[in-house]
DNA sequence: ACTTTGAGCGTACATCTGTACGCTAATTTA
DNA sequence: TAAATTAGCGTACAGATGTACGCTCAAAGT
C-alpha cells in the first residue's frame, strides 16, 4: 500500500502532467510550454518541478507513452464494436474521430511531436504509431492472406492516412470531420482493394 | 532598373532568408529561431531586422512561400522526365526523392509547420499541398478517367502518402531511403489500382 | 522517542528575448 | 546643389526563462 506521501507526490505528478495536457491547443504546442507555465498551472513552485521530473523533456516523453497507450485502449474498445459486425473500415474511422473529439489533447501531442524538432521524441511518437501498424499488419495478413511484405505496406498506407485526417480533422467542425470521413474511407478502401489486386497478381 | 539602395537591400532581406533557411535542421525548426538569432546569423544589427519583416511571422511566410514554389518547379521538371515513359509513380517518387536530398529544410519547414501552431503558417502549407492534390486530380481525372470525386480522393491519398513518406525519409540515411521509396512505390500503386477498382464499380 | 528523508517553497541570478528610440551616413528626389 | 528618405546601428529596458541553493516541516524509518 502507498503512504501518504508517496500518494501526495503522485498526486501532484498527476496535477504536472494534466497541466501540461490542458495547456495543449491549437495554437499550443508542448514545445512551447515553458517549465515555469506548467508548474504555475499545477500550482506548485517552479523549482518543485525537479521533484518530479528531470526537465520538460522527461514531461513530454511520459505525455507521449501516455498518450499512446490511452489511443490504444480506446481504438481496442473500438474493434470489439467491429466485431459484432459491419465495415471494419468504417466501424474504426467512426471510432478514431470519437476518440479525436474526446481527446483532441493527446492527439495534438502525438501529431506535433511526430514531425517536432526533439529526436527522442519523434522516436517515441514513432514507437507509438508503430504498434498500430503491425497490429494492423497481422490482423490483415491473418484474415485478408496477404504476404507480410504486403500486408505491412498496406497496414502502413493506412494508418498514414487515419492519422494525416486525424490532424486535418483537429481544426475542424463537426460538418466537416463528416465530410472529411467519409472520403477517409473511400481512400482506404482503395488500399484494401488495391492491395488485394496486387496480392492476387502475385499469386498466379 | 533597381536603383543601389533598393539592390542592397533586397540583398540583405536575401541573407535573412537564407539565414534562416540554415538553421533549420532536425532539431531546429523554425518556431525555436529567435529574431536575434536570424539577425546575427545574416550579421545585421536585430533591430535591423524590422527593416524587411513586421515580425518572425512574416519571415517564416515567406519561406513557406518560396518553399511551396521551388518543390514545384521541380517536381514539374520531373515530369517531363516521366513524359519520356516510363512508370509515372516511379518516376515522380525518384524525382520526389532526390528534391528532398537537396532541399531538406524546404522540406523540414513545409512538413513541421504543417502540424504547426501557427494558423497562417497551416494554412499557407495546406495552400502549398493543395497546389500538388489538385494538379495530380486534374490529370488522373483526364488520363485515367476518374470521376472528378474520386480522382480527388485518389489524388489527396497519394499526396499524403508521398508528403509522410518524406518526412520519415529526412531523418534517414540512403540506403534505408532505398526501402522507404520502394514501399512507397508499392503503396501509391495500391492506391492506383484500388481507385481503378472503385470506378468499374461505379460504371457499372 | 529519535533521526532521517524529501516534497515543496522562496530568493536569487545569469541569460536571452523582442522592441522602442534616436542617430548616422549614403542614396534618392526635387 | 539642397533637402528628404531610409537601411542599418547602438543603447537601453522590461519581462521571461531555467535552475542553483538552502530552508521548512510533515511523514517514514529506526
Amino acid at each position: 500500500m502507498m503512504g501518504i506521501r508517496a500518494q501526495q507526490k503522485e498526486k501532484t505528478r498527476r496535477a504536472l502532467v494534466d497541466a501540461a495536457f490542458n495547456q495543449l491547443n491549437a495554437e499550443r504546442s508542448f514545445s512551447s510550454l515553458s517549465l515555469r507555465e506548467v508548474a504555475r498551472e499545477a500550482k506548485i513552485a517552479p523549482t518543485s518541478f525537479y521533484r518530479h521530473f528531470k526537465d520538460m523533456n522527461e514531461l513530454g516523453l511520459t505525455m507521449v507513452d501516455e498518450g499512446g497507450l490511452t489511443l490504444r485502449q480506446m481504438m481496442r474498445k473500438g474493434r470489439q464494436r467491429a466485431e459484432a459486425g459491419g465495415s471494419v473500415i468504417r466501424i474504426s474511422v467512426d471510432t478514431f474521430m470519437e476518440v479525436l473529439e474526446s481527446n483532441p489533447n493527446v492527439f495534438r501531442i502525438l501529431l506535433h511531436e511526430r514531425s517536432g524538432t526533439s529526436a527522442p521524441f519523434r522516436a517515441a511518437v514513432a514507437r507509438e504509431i508503430e504498434h498500430f501498424i503491425s497490429e494492423l499488419a497481422h490482423y490483415t495478413e491473418a484474415t485478408a492472406k496477404r504476404s507480410p511484405e504486403l500486408a505491412r505496406a498496406q497496414a502502413e498506407a493506412l494508418v498514414t492516412l487515419v492519422f494525416n485526417a486525424g490532424a486535418a480533422a483537429l481544426d475542424m467542425k463537426r460538418v466537416d470531420r463528416k465530410i472529411l470521413a467519409d472520403r477517409l474511407v473511400i481512400q482506404l478502401r482503395m488500399v484494401a482493394k488495391g492491395s488485394e489486386a496486387l496480392q492476387h497478381k502475385m499469386d498466379k
